[in-house]
DNA sequence: AACTATTGATAAAC
DNA sequence: TGTTTATCAATAGTT
């Protein structure tokens, strides 16, 4: 929307940049609050600024919605048992477990193939290869999966079609011992009877 | 947008609320997404539909952005607090950390297949797809950096052909030149030789 | 789930 | 930063 496309690319221009940030956060405030208000929707939507300004929209009050999030999406309530002594070790650690968020980010990044610009040629059929090989895992265990599957239906199957030929030697059984008196069935019907049984006892 | 004109109020039919809560909210997450690549922005949303079902669209992992708006927001008036309780935060904050490590280290194993366990069918088709996009924007990637490559090739190769062709326009220079007294070429040699040179310049 | 007439958002210019 | 304008993008209503 405007004069000219759009790119999917970081501005460079910091200026341009800047402008672009004011225009389209608004822009994306605005369009949240109408979703909540024309669907009756629960939104949170938090932004950080390149410079580390935040900014927030929440349709019903933040911390809720937050909650609300975690409890449906996932990370059970804190539970903290380690004790440390000084705060400056603390933050070191902190700070090395940010290092390594920030390593992890980056690395889940690529596996995304959101953004690449930090890797070469190398990286990227590296890249590939890993890619590769995570697709075939986890197409190696759907099918897995699915046969197993079809195993536990056929073996489920199987069980239910012994229990009716059971039941139905039974009625047998005690069609021969009425028929005795009663010459309901005649001699071929029941051989023919007892030939459909047999047929069904080796599915 | 649209053939009529939108009114901020709550859409009363249950099924034009349901469509246009589909299309807002896609609409939503890809302005959300267009923020944070233009303006290198760290963006977080959450969305509840009114039956519930959540929906959330993060540039960078979800709890990241939440602890890091939570230590920006939730935090700053601190000044009151004792250096006890002060603790208590830090160690929860920690602790939420290193959960966040976790929840990303199993991201990073599932995605390399490596530890597909905790994963149904319905988890590993979503997977699946995650690679599937992840490689092909890895090969997209690929092929844009060697059609660049080819293109500066390319570029060097004609600067080169025209810095051959001022030099053989400068020899001619000179063997006219020379020519003027010795007679070493022939008219004819000349223009055969200039047209030459006029055909390796169009290049 | 597509289509298109319209409105809405916004890039560029001021 | 605010306003204007030319264009592009989102989407409301329709099929």
């Amino acid at each position: 929307m405007g004069r000219g496309k759009v790119v999917l690319k970081k501005i460079e221009n910091p200026t341009s940049r800047q402008v672009t940030f004011a225009k389209r956060r608004n822009g994306l405030m605005k369009k949240a609050f109408e979703l909540s208000v024309l669907c009756d929707a629960e939104i949170a939507l938090v932004i950080f600024s390149p410079s580390g300004k935040t900014y927030q929209y929440a349709s019903h009050e933040m911390d809720r919605t937050i909650l609300r999030y975690r409890s449906e999406v996932g990370l059970p309530p804190s539970n903290g048992l380690s004790s440390r002594s000084t705060m400056e070790i603390w933050r070191t650690h902190m700070d090395e477990l940010r290092r390594l968020i920030s390593n992890m980010e980056a690395k889940l990044k690529n596996l995304a193939g959101e953004d690449l610009s930090n890797l070469g040629m190398k990286e990227l059929k590296q890249l590939e290869r890993q890619l590769r090989t995570g697709a075939d895992r986890v197409r190696a265990k759907k099918r897995r999966i699915i046969s197993e599957h079809i195993d536990m239906l056929k073996r489920k199957q199987l069980r239910g079609l012994q229990e009716d030929n059971t039941l139905l030697q039974k009625r047998l059984h005690e069609l021969q011992v009425a028929n005795a008196g009663g010459n309901i069935l005649d001699a071929s019907d029941l051989a023919a009877f007892q030939r459909f049984l047999e047929d069904t006892g080796q599915q």
